[in-house]
DNA sequence: TTGAATAACTTCACCAAGAGAATTAAAAAA
DNA sequence: TTTTTTAATTCTCTTGGTGAAGTTATTCAA
């Protein structure tokens, strides 16, 4: 945050950074942070002259630099099964306020989608009283497959409908930037952005709950166009396998989501129906407590659950070979129960010299995860944007 | 490589690249070519004038720059199942020598084989006389895991040692920039170059061969570190399938690389053995002449390897989605054989809207394209490295 | 209280890379 | 020969950066 910080980081020089900061606070993109009495410094040197003064050192203290808040704001949604979720933040990416609309999304055509999403969009902006002028871009999480190239909303288990294009309208409604995302890749941006370490080379985040789905980050980046979202949940695992949402067979999906394992139970418990399919999180946590309770059906169930999701993990170190993987979503919830049938296929599904060069962590992350993301990924395509155009 | 085609190409304005060439050409890196009689020009414009002098046009004509060949050698070493293939090449990437090492690769530990590669590099400096300072870099493509952050060599069904580390000792023999990469990337490399339209946003190549591996390249260029080589050959289709190489079971490779074709076939059928478990390219053109044939079990095998195959690339488009994926290397010669069951698994293997946005190409290409890619790599490495020096 | 000591910034002179305009060079067409 | 056309160079100028020196704010020690 401080300049000193700055120049360290990028590699630049000091007059460098001196120049660009001023530029930027010239166009209130940046501001000086109020002077706090108990400064924070980073605990880099050795030496031994800690003294009591809470960190502070002799020499001009560093003025700290954040972003002007006030500078522009920014709204994501979530769009999946039943659920949008839209949030609007402020350009240091704090939330303002934001909303959840439960619906049956597989009931909607192109354009009920389109005006229902435009609306979310439009109630966070008077929630705030943003000044349209002030709204710098809008991010869309999609569950389902995203053409990297084009944007499109290709198919989602939430749409009845295929082939979407939801940025043109947006885009034209508003008038600004408008940025499509895999959900899993906006976890994976809010999970690296939590924890450095996972910022650091690849980490491939397989996300767990609706659908198992996939983001790429590099260096705690979103990659860009193609490789960045995956479909790892319909890799299959077997060619007969269980019914899966997209039609086909066999799908990791079909053995790990949510809905998967709440149809299987059902076929043996007596459990409450789910609304199109989908079990609630309330459902869902009934099924663990059973499960946990001591049914060896469920047990069964989840370890098979364990498997496939070894055979999620093998699949993706032996084709990506990520530094990291991070489990994460909802459907972690019930690792415990996976665990020791996932540990044992895991071993024997990956080579063992990929599977030592290969971290993987898990994140059980809650839903406010997607939209925190793609605030993130929003925000930093708005700043690319603006550094091009005004460059 | 005439001068106004590098400015339109980079996007550099005119005088940037007159700057630049002539620099380049005071380092004697680059040298105008002999001003051919025949010119042949690229065809952009849609004018009517096509006149009859052989493409001829009016105004200066663009002198061609082109890499000067003496500006210094590169040598590629490909080390796989019993084999170990050495090319050197000018600046410009033409072989100027090569030679075919066969030996029992998996006789050899550690130190006997660095002093092989050393020996073979040896051998190729001496045999076109290369002056030692005349030698840029060299490049090693191996079959078999490569750390892709150290360059280690971590496993290679061609050795009984793990853990090699070949760059060492072969850069303090010659001190020079040595190149580590998988066989199959190298291979990607080559066809990216033979075809621009190959070249053009995420590709995966997927080598059948001695064994089945893969390497991704973007834009043409091999992605640097984590992600540039995948072990597809080792991602499980059953838990209990057929013995691999690398001790685990039901690997891809297990259906679908030559020694799982030879080994399974010689359980019904009299074939020669083959040394090392490694059948010859004779021996493989054999068997594919007996199931052509019409043996019904060799059929059956070859379409097994067909769902292999389809699987593989099933499983690379879900997780890659790439715009791209190539199919290389001798295993395809056989392509005709596995078709009708690779394509009838591909269809109920990827989801349709994944399939339908990445092409698939089947280019059945020889062991040489190895050398000949890694050359381009150490190539470009070597261009690099020179860059930031001199810079 | 008052001056070192220290560290964060700033200013200034300078350099290097690239852009645009005008100039020179080499060939075909008139 | 002259004109036209296209390639390449030269010149000037802007920009974005560096290094060296100067300025400011703070702690510590006399």
């Amino acid at each position: 945050m401080p300049r000193v910080e700055l120049a360290r980081s990028t590699g630049l020089s000091f007059p460098a950074i001196s120049a660009i900061t001023s530029k930027l606070m010239a166009e209130d993109l940046l501001c000086e942070a109020v002077t706090e009495t108990a400064t924070v410094w980073p605990d880099d040197t050795d030496e031994e002259d800690t003294d009591g003064l809470n960190g502070r050192r002799r020499g001009r203290p560093a003025v700290l630099l954040t972003l002007n808040p006030e500078f522009g704001r920014v709204i994501a949604v979530s769009l999946r099964m039943n659920l949008i979720e839209t949030l609007i933040a402020d350009f240091s990416g704090s939330a303002l306020a934001q909303s959840r609309l439960e619906l049956t999304t597989r009931g909607l055509d192109a354009a009920a989608l389109c005006d229902l999403v435009i609306a979310q969009i439009d109630a966070m902006i008077d929630a705030t009283a943003t000044p349209r002028d002030r709204l710098l871009g809008i991010g869309i999480a999609l569950q389902g497959i995203v053409d990297s190239d084009t944007g499109r909303h290709l198919w989602s288990p939430a749409l009845s409908i295929t082939d979407v294009d939801l940025a043109t309208p947006v885009r034209q409604a508003f008038g600004v930037e408008v940025v499509m995302a895999n959900d899993a890749v906006a976890v994976a941006l809010a999970l690296a952005a939590a924890e450095p370490a996972l910022a650091q080379g690849l980490t491939a985040t397989i996300m767990v709950g609706h659908g198992v789905g996939m983001g790429v980050v590099v260096d705690g980046e979103a990659r860009d166009g193609a490789g960045a979202g995956s479909e790892i949940g319909h890799v299959k695992l077997a060619p007969n396998g269980p019914q899966c949402r997209c039609g086909q067979r066999g799908c990791i999906e079909a053995h790990l989501a949510d809905y998967a394992l709440y149809r299987d139970a059902r076929t043996f418990l007596d459990l409450p129906p789910a609304v199109s399919q989908q079990p609630s999180e309330a459902q869902m946590a009934l099924l663990r407590a059973r499960a946990r309770a001591g049914d060896p059906r469920l047990e069964q169930l989840f370890r098979q659950a364990g498997h496939a999701l070894a055979d999620a993990v093998a699949t993706t170190i032996s084709v990506l070979r990520p530094h990291h993987i991070i489990l994460a979503g909802p459907g972690l919830q019930a690792f415990d129960m996976m665990r020791s049938a996932y540990e044992e296929r895991l071993e024997r599904a990956v080579l063992p010299w990929l599977l030592k060069s290969t971290a993987i962590h898990v994140r059980p992350s809650e839903s406010a995860t997607i939209v925190d993301g793609m605030v993130r990924r929003t925000l930093r395509v708005v700043d690319r944007n603006h550094m091009e155009t005004t460059e």
